[in-house]
RNA sequence: GCGCCCGUAGCUCAAUUGGAUAGAGCGCUUGACUACGGAUCAAGAGGCUAUGGGUUCAAAUCCUAUCGGGCGCGCCA
């Protein structure tokens, strides 16, 4: 939670000649009266030392001096309590309004691939995947400010059966457009895009394409699917830098070295003419088909070799975001990567619970089959793009979430994404207006009285350590609960203390705390994926 | 039936991964505009954290049983 103060408290146990535990937990109080951080060391060593945690916490305590800290001081059961010095804090702001890179943390030399959406291209993308989407650009985002070697992946299942009924599908809608009998069975799509699709080639080519191969309209509505979905994802400022296709996998001949490198260490065997994986051995309900009886690949095979290729290409870790209804397909993911020899760490999946959309209280049904669903471009043009970036991050993953369409688009304090843009615009506001007076910035604090805006400066510090957690937690959800906070304290401070007054050496210095203020709400905002606006 | 996720104010959700008096917003009640944008602010009411048992200095959080909800459980993808 905090480096430095870890460090602190470092020093001093080193003094009194204590081993340093794993961790030194430092939190922030909810309670303002208990400081500014504060530490449980003194009850954790508590045991192993056969002391009074309180008598700990003092010995603790009385080593610390620095200038950092204005006060530590001992509570109840045991806990040190620490008050930032404000100078400190007027620093801080004096860095957020010089350094560009402000709120980006060190390397941490940690390579990381985080594969997110991989929606299959037979069809639109839909509501269901806006969530997973939203999620994974914002993790992306935050887990490189927070020092991660990122790398953002889109695996492109285009080489499976469904790719096969793609190309039917497509070839029997287009057969209808001229004219002929059309037969879709239950394993085709019936999407309006694929009608699409048909018309737009009969209207190109009109019948000459019926002698067509099906590989011939496969590809194409891949093609066409693909760039429709790379569209959609754009417009929501979402972005991906690797797109892997299967079918190239499958024809580098990936499937067959993963399927190799599992014989070989003795992890298949054959049964009922199909190839099984003993993914039980590692925790699964059952062990799995790799290669069927007919000798095609189940769906689960050439991921394996997805996620060996992504192994050997040499990330420390690995972070696939997967869709509530796949939770069941991970046991068996986690059984393979391990199998191909790495650790159960160097995986990890994120579940994306499902979204329930309201207007109000009424509840929006929306279903695949019948075609009623709400297309993602639609959700756009109703609430806004930054607020669907907003709601989809506002919660945490593993909550099944209410996305109200009604509040989502209202131009009111009820809107968070909306209270949020208006603290950011006047922030911008009051800047424009110091302007016109020819104020400037002040980078010196002399006449500032920091009571009247202590709320605001320690928010604003703790800016660094909610991008270090909201990375650590993989949770984007903590940085938008901040910047709302962050927003209420400003508004609050707002309304409190007027900034521009004819005491214009005060009203620099004030000035200075908006414009930061400012900085970090935009940039949390980017990292959100929203353009932060300067007028409403 | 088995597995995963979840159950917190009337509603939608937080809770620093075991910390101090469980917090926000909406809704409800009351108050504040000669204003750098009132598109906002200030205050109040509202809780046996689904239920029972356990673990310890400390439990909404961990273990266990029960009840309720969502999603999975294919030689589909």
């Amino acid at each position: 939670m905090n480096k430095k103060l870890e460090d602190i408290i470092k020093t001093s146990l080193t003094k009194m000649d204590i081993e340093i535990p794993d961790e030194i937990i430092i939190e922030k109080p909810n309670n303002k009266l208990n400081g500014d951080y504060s530490t449980n060391i003194a009850m954790r060593l508590a045991k192993n030392l056969h002391k009074n945690p309180i008598e700990i916490a003092h010995s603790i305590a009385d080593l610390i001096n620095e200038e950092y800290i204005e006060e530590v001081k001992v509570e109840k059961p045991g806990f040190i309590n620490f008050f930032l010095n404000k100078k400190y804090l007027l620093d801080n702001i004096k860095r957020i309004n010089e350094d560009d890179k402000y709120g980006i943390l060190p390397k941490k030399n940690i390579k990381v691939n985080v594969e997110y959406v991989s929606a299959n291209p037979t069809g639109n993308l839909h509501v269901g995947h806006a969530r997973g989407a939203c999620f994974g650009d914002s993790l992306c985002r935050i887990l490189s400010a927070s020092g991660y070697d990122v790398t953002r992946e889109y695996y492109v299942n285009d080489g499976g059966n469904q790719i096969n009924n793609l190309g039917i599908s497509i070839k029997e809608r287009y057969k209808e457009k001229c004219g002929l009998d059309c037969n879709l069975t239950d394993d085709c799509y019936h999407g309006k895009e694929i009608i699409d699709i048909a018309e737009e080639l009969y209207s190109e080519y009109s019948n000459e394409l019926l002698d067509k191969d099906i590989e011939y309209f496969c590809n194409l509505g891949i093609e066409k699917l693909l760039s429709k979905i790379k569209e959609v994802l754009e417009t929501l400022n979402v972005s991906f830098d690797i797109w892997t296709s299967e079918k190239t996998l499958r024809k580098n001949g990936m499937v067959e070295k993963a399927l190799e490198s599992l014989k070989e260490k003795g992890y298949t065997y054959e049964q009922d003419d199909a190839l099984w994986l003993k993914t039980q051995e590692y925790g699964d309900d059952k062990d799995r088909v790799l290669v069927k009886s007919d000798g095609t690949y189940t769906y689960f095979t050439p991921d394996i070799a997805y996620h060996l290729d992504k192994i050997e290409r040499g990330y420390d870790k690995l972070i696939d975001i997967l869709g509530a209804d796949h939770h069941g397909y991970v046991p068996r993911l986690k059984a393979a990567v391990q199998m191909l020899g790495k650790d159960k760490e160097n995986i990890e999946t994120e579940i994306v619970q499902m979204v329930r959309f309201v207007r109000g209280e009424e509840i929006v049904k929306f279903s695949k089959r019948t075609g009623n669903a709400i297309t993602i471009e639609e959700l756009i043009e109703e609430v806004g793009k930054s607020a669907v970036r907003y709601f989809f991050v506002m919660r945490s993953l593993d909550t099944q979430m209410d996305f109200d369409l009604e509040l989502a688009k209202k131009n009111s304090n009820e809107n968070p994404v909306y209270y949020v843009e208006y603290a950011h615009a006047r922030c911008c506001s009051i800047l424009k207006e110091a302007e016109k007076k020819q104020l400037t910035i002040s980078t010196e604090f002399n006449k500032i009285s920091v009571d009247s805006c202590n709320e605001l400066l320690s928010k604003l510090y703790e800016y660094e350590n909610v991008i270090e957690s909201s990375a650590a937690k993989r949770s984007p959800h903590i940085l938008t609960n901040y910047i709302y906070e962050l927003s209420s304290i400003f508004h609050s401070y707002y309304a409190s203390d007027k900034v521009i007054t004819d005491d214009y050496e005060l009203s620099k210095e004030k000035l200075a705390i908006i414009n930061a203020t400012r900085i970090i709400i935009s940039k949390a905002l980017m990292l959100l994926g929203i353009e932060a606006r300067e007028k409403m």
